[in-house]
DNA sequence: TCGGAACTGGCACTCAGTGTCAATTTTGGC
DNA sequence: GCCAAAATTGACACTGAGTGCCAGTTCCGA
């Protein structure tokens, strides 16, 4: 047991040092011109090798942004229970939000890269799909009648005003994320 | 000026004819597994001209939510100015939800192509961006400050209702479309 | 130390997508 | 009807993602 969570340690820190280098290339060359070949030889393996950790190119992204929604998904299971579902998302919003707008610069890099780059739409919508799985149950109890379908809609809106705000806060400069956010669910909450 | 005209009805027949070909095979085999070549044979045509008239196997099936999507901005524009933005949206809805309702099956195996194809992926996060793109601003209109932002948000936040109950519909043979959207636009209402 | 299991790299393959070029068809002007 | 320019087409070759297969190596427990 205890030799296979080894083997575990060793592939998270080479999956690291994987993203770790293939992001380096991103930034320089951007995310379609950036070819397996030259991720692979960056990190110092071979391209056979590089598709035994990651699935695909998408994956090296998937990866961070996953790690957000667990992120997320955690604070809002650390709401109080009997808080309503829509300001118990926009409070486990703001592990993100303060996150970036601490250091704006990296996310702000990533916001770009998944909206400008064509080869991310899939990982966008995978992320998207794999956020409103692990946000929809923990709505859901927050709701009246504790419906999963009704959970997966209210986390699919608030999702909605996450991206409208992160859309928003890109091309912005000098303003804060948790501004365009509290704007986009606050024009939900008059609108609905 | 009519010989261009008269070219790109040419073009747009074939373009039809292609998708249809096109659908056939998905149908039979799914997405992936259908390739390039195997639709272009079906049309009778080269697989380089394939490329000349879509730019990819993706536009076959974006062609067709394009169109949805232009359905459902008209319907936002013909709804009374002074309506609100969310019974506006629910109201415009009812083009496609009527349409699906009356003949559910071809909506359904499209849907679940779209669910289960994992090289779908993207071309749902176009979709998404693109009728986030028309529907924003017609709801602008509907909001209190008129603002793009909130349009977009908004615009967004019922984009999910309706993928909330798509995805619900899919797997409930002998429900309507109309109760799943409801149910879901509802539960923002009383989230938000 | 030995044997199996896991890891690795190389090779060959399919498929999407693109650039180039030559052949063919279409179109507009005469 | 004829001809030159322009558009359309098909063939070939290429890059890049992703996968199957196999052989060599490393690592670990018995």
């Amino acid at each position: 047991m205890s030799s296979s969570s080894l083997r575990d340690v060793a592939r998270n820190a080479v999956r690291d040092e994987v993203v770790r280098a293939a992001w380096e290339l991103f930034a320089e060359h951007g995310f379609e011109a950036t070819t397996v070949d030259q991720i692979a030889a960056a990190a110092g393996m071979s391209r056979r090798t590089f598709f035994r950790y990651f699935a695909g190119k998408d994956e090296l992204i998937l990866d961070k942004l996953l790690e957000v929604g667990d992120r997320l998904a955690d604070a809002l299971a650390a709401r109080p229970a009997d808080e309503a579902a829509w300001p118990a998302l926009r409070a486990a919003f703001d592990v993100v939000v303060t996150a970036q707008d601490q250091s704006p610069e990296p996310s702000r890099r990533l916001g770009r890269l998944l909206r400008d780059e064509p080869g991310t739409r899939g990982t966008m919508e995978e992320r998207r799909r794999r956020w409103t799985d692990t946000l929809g149950p923990l709505v859901a109890e927050r709701l009246p009648d504790h419906r999963l379908a009704a959970g997966r809609a209210v986390a699919g809106a608030a999702l909605a005003c996450y991206d409208a705000a992160t859309d928003a806060w890109i091309d912005a400069p000098d303003t804060r994320f948790a501004t365009h956010l509290d704007l986009a669910m606050k024009a939900v909450t008059a609108a609905a």
